[in-house]
DNA sequence: GTCTATAACCGGATAGAC
DNA sequence: GTCTATCCGGTTATAGAC
C-alpha cells in the first residue's frame, strides 16, 4: 500500500552512509583535506574504515558528496530571491552571490575541489560522466533563472544558455578559490562588474535582429561540445 | 680569475640533479605520473630515494622542471610568426596554436599538471611566488604580441593586458585539457573563434573615444588584483 | 546487503647515521 | 650528499557477524 511511495524513510544504509559524509565534511572544514585521514573520519563516525570504503570509493568520492551538498545549501540560498526577482542581471546576480555566500565555509578546502576539476582522467572532474547528476542539477538551476525572468530567449540559445552560465559560475568560483580577500570582497565585485555584462549580452543576442549571428553562435557551441562517438570516427 | 663568471662547470651536485630530473620526466612521459613512484625513479637515476628528495622537495616539484622547458619550446615555435607577422589578430593566433602545438606531445600528462596548477596552496600553481618566473615569461611573450603589432594600445591598458592574455591563454589550456579531439580540432576551433574576438575587443577599447571606458575597465582589472597587504587590513 | 575488526600493502615523505 | 630504515596514511584483503 505505501510501497509506491518513492522511499519516505531513510534505510539504516543510508543513514550511515549520512553520517560518514557529514563527519568527513566536518572534519574537512575544521581542519582540511589533507590533514584530515580516512582514521580519524571512521572513528569520529564510530564506524569501521571498511565500512566507509563500503560506502565510497575513495576519499576523493567523498568530495562528490560534498558538491551534492554544496548543491542543496546553493538551491535554498537562491529559493527566495527567485521567487520574488523577475529581472534577469538581479536573478543572475543573486544566485551567483549565493553561490559565494554558501561555500566560503569551505573555501580553505575548496582547493583541493579544483584540484580535481582541472584532471579530465578524474572521476570528480565536473565533465566526467560521474559528475553528470550534480552538474545538471546545477544546470537547470540557470534554466529556472533564465525561463522564469523576463527576458524571452529563443529556442535555440535558449538550450545552450544554461550549460554557459553554469561555466560562468564555474570561472567566478575559480576566481573565488585564488581569492583571499575578506569575505571574498574580490569576488563578489567581480560577480558584481560582470553580471552586468552578461545580462546584457544576452539581452542582445535574443533580439530577433540578431538571428544570424546568434544561429552562428549556437552552431560553434554544438562543434565545440564533446561527442562521445568522436573516438571512433578518428 | 675565473671565480665571477656564473659557473661554467656544472657541480657534482647539479649534475646528480639534472640526472634525477632527466630520468623523472623520462618516466612520466613513458608510462604517466601516477604510475612512476619515486622508487623507481630513484633506481633508474642510480640514486638514493632520500637523495631524490634531498634535491626536490616532493615529486610534484619535479614538474616544475617541465613548465619551463614547455615555455622553452613554446618561445621557439613563435619566433617565426612573430618576426613576421605585424597583424594583432594573427600574431595572437599564430602564438596560440603554437601553445597547442608544442604541448600536444604531453596531452595525457597535461592533465597531471594543471591537476596542481589549480589548488592555490600548491606551489606548482601559475599563481604561487615559486611559479612567478615561468608566469613572468609567458607574459613577456603576450607582451611582445602586443609591443610588435599595428595596434596602438594606451600605456594603462597595455600594463594589463599582458596578464589578460595569459589568462585567455589559460583558459584555452584548460579547454585543451578536456579536449580529446584528434589533433586537438575542437581546440583549435575554439582559438579561431575567439581569437577575432579578443583581438576586435583590444582595438576597440584602444580607441581615444572609449578612454572613459577603458579607464573603468582597467580600475577593475587593479581593484581585482591581489594584494600582499589585504590580510593585514583584515 | 550491511557491518566490524584487524592486518597488510604500497608509495610518498622523513630521520638520522655515515 | 648520500644512504638505509622508518613513518604515515590511502587503500585493500580477509574473515567473520547480523
Amino acid at each position: 500500500m505505501t510501497e509506491a511511495l518513492p522511499d519516505p524513510r531513510p534505510t539504516k544504509g543510508e543513514e550511515t552512509r549520512r553520517k560518514i559524509l557529514d563527519t568527513a565534511l566536518e572534519l574537512f572544514k575544521e581542519r582540511g583535506y589533507e590533514e584530515t585521514t580516512m582514521r580519524a573520519i571512521s572513528e569520529k563516525a564510530e564506524v569501521a574504515v571498511g565500512n566507509a570504503y563500503y560506502y565510497f570509493r575513495s576519499k576523493e568520492h567523498l568530495i562528490q558528496g560534498f558538491y551534492a551538498a554544496s548543491h542543496e545549501d546553493h538551491l535554498r540560498a537562491s529559493a527566495d530571491a527567485l521567487a520574488v526577482e523577475r529581472d534577469l542581471k538581479k536573478r543572475l546576480r543573486a544566485v551567483l552571490l549565493a553561490k559565494i555566500e554558501t561555500s566560503q565555509p569551505y573555501h580553505r578546502f575548496a582547493g583541493i575541489l579544483f584540484k580535481s576539476a582541472a584532471d579530465p582522467n578524474s572521476p570528480l572532474s565536473p565533465f566526467s560522466p560521474e559528475s553528470s547528476p550534480v552538474r545538471q542539477a546545477c544546470t537547470e538551476l540557470f534554466a529556472r533563472v533564465l525561463s522564469e525572468s523576463k527576458v524571452k530567449v529563443p529556442k535555440d540559445l535558449a538550450d545552450e544558455l544554461p550549460n554557459l552560465l553554469w561555466l560562468y559560475q564555474m570561472g567566478i568560483i575559480l576566481f573565488w578559490i585564488h581569492d583571499s580577500s575578506p569575505g571574498a570582497r574580490r569576488s563578489r565585485l567581480l560577480v558584481e562588474h560582470t553580471v552586468d555584462i552578461v545580462a546584457r549580452l544576452i539581452t542582445l543576442a535574443s533580439a530577433p535582429l540578431l538571428a544570424p549571428v546568434r544561429k552562428r553562435i549556437v552552431k560553434l557551441l554544438l562543434d565545440l561540445r564533446e561527442r562521445a562517438d568522436e573516438v571512433v570516427k578518428a
